[in-house]
DNA sequence: CATGAATGAGAATTCATTCAT
DNA sequence: CATGAATGAATTCTCATTCAT
């Protein structure tokens, strides 16, 4: 549980290469870009030629970094893989289960706000059927859904909070918070601003944690 | 707010056509499979050739019917649309709060497990910005919204719900119910299981009733 | 040098079944709507639709008269041809050279003016290398270029004419009358007006009879 | 009235793009073959194969050199319309009239002589309606038209030539000069010769320049 | 007579990828 | 490192023609 859920190519990774100053922020403006395109346009819809420009390089030379398209679609994969699950990973089976949950909650909203395109593209990915990542979904991520789940039903033991079946809590503030990046537009359009107004942020933090929280807290 | 969100082409519509039986038959077909497939690669990783497999005719002929892959994919998205929204629609002021609310996410979580494909189809286009129905959401669906969230309002006021800004409960059920259809591949890798067992159904509706209603009903 | 230039298809010609009137009028409308859309855009460049559209029935209707789009076109031209040549048949060995030619440039410049479409059409099929007509351009039309040579021989032996090269004068006449129809647009763009204006029409044979005449003449 | 007629495509032209010899030479190679298939069959008859062909190179290649089949006509158009408008500039309101007709007459046939493709491919495109250069009809070249009609107006004046409708004049310059090139099919079917013969193309300026001048010397 | 349904052979592009320099 | 040149395998869409009714 502590690599790289996604393991790099064996054709990109080369291991002997040291890389070079340039060549790590090539990579890196390639990831960026890449990142983008592939979040508005799903792996087939995605051009090879507009991840290029946007990475402000030549076709050709991009290609020299990455060997293929799906080269550049798993790397990107990869690096935000890590960061997606890292929350979740936080959460103490010891702290106080309001905190913790609320910390997490905020955590989800804050990723969604300052990465929302790697949140459509992972939602994009799984929505296709998870095609370059079901083993990643099929293993560390659901040991990891275990585990969290035995540590709300450990804090439902203890009576700090109700009962209710650990993975449709996590499925809710996952979906929820995720909706915020996923659905942008369509929040756009509904309230005439986003996830990435503070004011707004707040507000769904509050709404989303109120409404979990009050119905969660065991009842005198 | 009764005729369809996308009025069709008027190439199509001409003169009111009266469809013939094979018409009517192929058309369907068409759409069945259309929805298939743009479900599970969007719009621009779809493609005709697959549709007409599906649909069980020569390319050529699914383009006698429509003539163009965007016009098919115009006519799948109007055709979901309406029903996407008509659960919504239903909710109705006078009603007790509980019940309406656990009607309509019913409806929803039905309708995720019916109709998955049109889930993700819809998932897709906003996540891609929306491009075909931008004006539907920002016309039809923000009016529903907001007449919809005077109900939650009125409910409040009349002390029948805890006070929550109705647009975050609204968006959390949409996110959550279609959660289920549209990251099934996750939550079938997580749990095993999912939307279309009807075990599944009950206990995902239980815990979400659950969780928003105790955190909603006034407390004394 | 009786009978049509162009022989009818046989399968078109079916000489046992005599019209009937409504085949008759069908026949016509199709032989219209054809000339038009072949004269705009050539024979590969036509439509069969547009050219069904255009004589107000159905495409399999049309493809009912005449088995193909080719025949369409053999049709048509076999039309026209007769009418384009006619004018120079009548060039009457007997009579004044100036009264002949002005009546025969006269003939060429109405028919541009009445059959703008027709002359483009053979425009057309001549640029192309001719490949319908060939045969009438080798017989029929050298045939009667030849003839009517000796008649302006003939004039120029017997002093009534200056001695020129019958066939380029022959050209500068077929040249300069069809230009007024081939080129309208051209001659819209730089003048304003065109040949279907009866002041232009009138200028445009003064100037052509003046500019031929005077240089025809036999001096003193 | 100097720069080019057409602008070049701002995409082509971009930064002024200091064109590679390899480059140069295949958009020479494209252009030249592709005048030769747009002027045998017209925009909508010619096939990109065939020009790719021709050039012998890929068709993709080819696209990679112009975007689209309409870019290559443009190219195509522009090429030839500064060449087909030059010999009309050159006409000297202070020389002598006979000696500047004549020679524009013989500049004229000379490049219907040497360029008949491009000729057709002028008159193809006008005679469609002229959809790519109507600007340049209605623009540059009525000036131009305007500006040499003065002149020769001007001669008439001075006395030095007949008084005629100056732009009927220029038609049938036009008009003589082109048949040749637009009509050589027929002009070969009847005569068994065309423009291409030295000795034809003499006794067709002969016969040309003898029926215009003795039309136009003013008598004593 | 007339039309709707269906199709296969094109035709223009698109696009990831390879090659040479 | 970097890029221009080149390509072949798709992919959408067009269009004349055939078939059934």
């Amino acid at each position: 549980m502590d690599g790289p859920l996604i393991p790099e190519d064996a054709q990109t990774a080369q291991d002997e290469a040291p890389r070079t100053r340039i060549q790590e922020r090539n990579r890196a403006k390639i990831l960026d870009a890449a990142l983008g395109t592939f979040s508005r346009f799903g792996y087939r819809g995605a051009r090879v030629d507009q991840i290029a420009e946007d990475a402000g390089m030549s076709k050709s030379n991009l290609l020299y970094y990455f060997g293929s398209k799906s080269a550049i679609y798993k790397a990107v994969l990869a690096d935000l893989l890590d960061r997606w699950l890292a929350p979740l990973r936080t959460l103490d089976p010891d702290g106080d289960p309001r905190r913790e949950l609320t910390s997490y909650i905020e955590a989800k909203l804050r990723f969604s706000a300052e990465y929302p395109e790697a949140s459509r593209l992972f939602a994009n990915e799984v929505m296709q059927g998870a095609p370059m990542i079901r083993d990643v979904l099929e293993g560390p991520l659901k040991a990891l859904v275990d585990e969290k789940s035995e540590v709300l039903r450990h804090w439902a033991e203890k009576g700090l909070i109700r009962d209710v079946d650990p993975p449709h809590l996590i499925f809710l503030i996952w979906a929820t918070t995720q909706h915020y990046a996923d659905f942008a537009t369509q929040i756009a359009a509904v309230t005439g601003t986003g996830i990435d107004d503070a004011a707004f942020r707040r507000s769904a933090l509050d709404t989303l944690t109120g409404l979990i929280f009050e119905g969660l807290a065991p009842r005198a």
